[in-house]
DNA sequence: ATTCAAATACCTAATTATAGGTATATGATA
DNA sequence: TATCATATACCTATAATTAGGTATTTGAAT
């Protein structure tokens, strides 16, 4: 249930700070890091063996493109999660050919981060909404889609009856709407953003409403 | 599984800061507002019946003495949660001889507004932990009890794991206890609380710890 | 020495949540 | 007009929570 990261970056400080961020967090737990590629090979070689590898993609020794096809063709279930600057778009596109599955700029904010994480252990791609328009079109003329984590009028309303702790019985009665129709409803809200337990819900809720 | 609650008090304003704090607060709704005692009367007459009638003592037309005493009367399943201010001592006494279940000061803050009306809905009494020392003699004498809802180490240490999200099942195995005495331990900590469900708890735990 | 809080463990039953599906109707939009 | 997002509804099965008990051990306090 606990999604294992491992953080690559020549910048110390930067680990620090997600590091920080994601001891906050629910269900993720940072197992390792290192201040470029190669040493993630040696983590990986030692078994220590995460879901996520979230990844600068300049470093020295071994960049995160050599990373990224070297994971992807030894360890396809590994998730590879890009950090990049905003000034680094090219590079960002060799990242998503090598194979990573998402990418978030350093400027990432802790939900963003969080649902990225989540949206990649799920097996679906992840990107910051406001990636540069080239990687975009990139990733149109792949035939990619880009996750938005939108959730509609009928599901935020839930959400916030979920907050208030009522139950799906509940909800049901007081829309008017089938038992059945809530629990589709909450499902989709589990999707969307990555948290499949209603205590999960409340945290993110409390937090990011 | 909402607490309904009626708020009567002469002074408008310090109705609004109580609606106020009770709005943003889980199952727990105001359904009705009174200036004085006989107002209140009105309000049961009409059949708008509230779990909880929070009431100040002093009020013009009809006090609350008088207005706990009818209530005693003729609703006894409704409970009366004093209000008073530091320098009415006397009163406060009268109003738990006339059957009055709690007593909050008027500086109450919002955690223990809220524990005040879920220990009442079970049944218990609840007083403020910095009542004067004749209330608490008078109680000792009358074989009551003041509750506390101080956790234990453990409860807390649970607490806090149920608003990571553990399961039960997850928090037995990482803690090396039998599932059973997780689930113990968890309604203890509903019961101290007069929380009773998962979400309630986060809810509670991200807002008062 | 006895009482008491705290922590532990077990049992049963009912309710709720989670997870995997499928399916239909509607309104917007490409 | 054909597709897509949204909202709706149903089905089954398993996991987890909630609620009601009882009971034992240990260490601290009266």
């Amino acid at each position: 249930m606990t999604i294992k990261v491992i953080i690559a970056d020549d910048h110390q400080l930067f680990i620090d700070g997600i590091k920080s961020i994601l001891s906050k967090t629910i269900d993720i737990d940072t197992i390792g890091e290192a201040s470029n590629g190669l040493q993630v090979i040696k983590l990986l070689e030692n078994d220590i063996i995460p879901d996520v590898i979230l990844t600068d993609i300049r470093m020295p020794i071994m960049d995160g493109i050599s990373l990224t096809k070297i994971i992807s063709k030894n360890y396809p279930q590994l998730k590879v999660l890009a950090l990049s600057m905003f000034d680094q778009t090219i590079d960002v596109i060799e990242m998503l050919e090598a194979g990573a599955k998402g990418y978030v700029t350093k400027n990432v904010d802790k939900s963003e981060l969080v649902s990225a994480l989540h949206t990649l252990v799920k097996g679906d791609y992840f990107f910051s909404a406001n990636l540069p328009e080239n990687i975009q079109d990139w990733f149109q003329k792949e035939n990619k889609y880009v996750k938005d984590t939108q959730l509609t009028k009928r599901e935020t309303e839930i959400l916030h009856l979920i907050v208030k702790g009522r139950t799906s019985l509940q909800m049901a009665k007081h829309l008017k709407l089938s038992k059945y129709t809530i629990d589709t409803h909450r499902k989709n809200i589990h999707k969307k953003l990555g948290i499949k337990s209603n205590t999960g819900l409340v945290n993110y809720a409390l937090k990011h409403l």
